[in-house]
DNA sequence: ATGGCTATATTCTATAGA
């Protein structure tokens, strides 16, 4: 097979984001797209984009609701074996469209938008825990070869933040969060980007106020997890913060992976990284919760 | 600047997001 190239990207509403969505696919020619936040039922989000998509060589599997959530897979790799929701995972209180799963080109991909958390402590916070310990049950007894991708709503480190002191006692950031995460990382998982960008300033989602993104004031919380399989797969793996620029764009960028075929581990030639600018500048940051 | 923006459904306002 040739090179496979994965994406994730939180779209927030893909009704409001047709017109950078189309683009970017015949820009970036990813073969498998995961996509979260599309806040569209399947019905409308079919007739939305199913024609664009099929012209462009896409098969896709949608997990929907009519106002919040809803996720994607979009690919012209294959989509078997087709599921929604994470088995054992609690609703709040319904079951909430938020994972979504398809064997695309022999991997497992899962499109997840993991629960907020809202404050810790809350409901909502217990809810994202239990939701995580469900989803790692799911991915230890799924196939071997699988990649986790989506809006996972946790910073893995203080790294993953523009400025950690202003998301101390915040969600995102807590010992419990992070600790679902490692033990989905502890299943043999890579987190692709942060393999191959160790030391960069790398944030995957920045808030609209405040000129965030223009100060490169962000978070990474939308990530992609290989499997000890795939990981060696990986030989490009980035951010695209093009796609945060301009009008009307997501508050979150995607994450692309480059898999190739050759299972010999060596991470070749990469795109270069992306700018920081303005990071060595004094910046007023916002003001903490 | 204590939610500052953007989205949702609904409407003279609330909820959600991270």
């Amino acid at each position: 097979m040739e090179r496979v190239r994965v994406a994730t990207w939180n779209v927030n509403s893909v009704k409001q984001r047709v017109p950078r969505l189309l683009p970017w696919l015949d820009q970036r020619q990813p073969d498998v797209v995961c996509l979260q936040e599309t806040k569209l039922a399947d019905d409308a989000f079919t007739t939305l984009l199913g024609d664009a998509l099929e012209e462009r060589g896409y098969e896709f599997a949608l997990f929907g609701e009519t106002q919040w959530n809803g996720v994607a897979i979009l690919s012209r790799v294959g989509l078997d074996d087709v599921a929604v929701g994470v088995a054992g995972a609690p609703g709040f209180p319904h079951i909430e469209a938020r994972a979504v799963a398809a064997t695309c080109g022999g991997v497992r991909v899962h499109s997840l938008y993991v629960p907020n958390g809202r404050e810790p402590e809350s409901d909502h916070y217990k809810y994202k825990l239990e939701w995580l310990a469900a989803l790692r049950d799911v991915l230890e007894a799924g196939p071997s070869d699988a990649l986790v991708c989506g809006d996972i709503n946790i910073a893995p480190t203080d790294a993953d933040l523009f400025d950690p002191e202003a998301y101390i006692g915040q969600t995102h950031v807590t010992e419990p969060e992070r600790a679902a995460l490692q033990a989905i990382k502890a299943l043999g998982f890579h987190d692709v980007v942060r393999d191959r960008w160790p030391t960069e300033r790398i944030f995957s989602y920045w808030d609209y106020r405040a000129g965030m993104f223009h100060r490169d004031l962000g978070m990474r919380i939308d990530l992609i997890l290989a499997s000890g399989s795939v990981a060696p797969r990986a030989k490009a793996a980035w951010i695209d913060r093009h796609a945060r620029k301009g009008t009307g764009p997501s508050d979150h960028a995607p994450v692309i992976v480059d898999l190739d075929e050759a299972p010999d581990g060596d991470i070749g030639p990469v795109v270069p990284p992306p700018s920081s600018p303005g990071s060595k500048k004094k910046v007023k940051l916002p003001q903490a919760k």
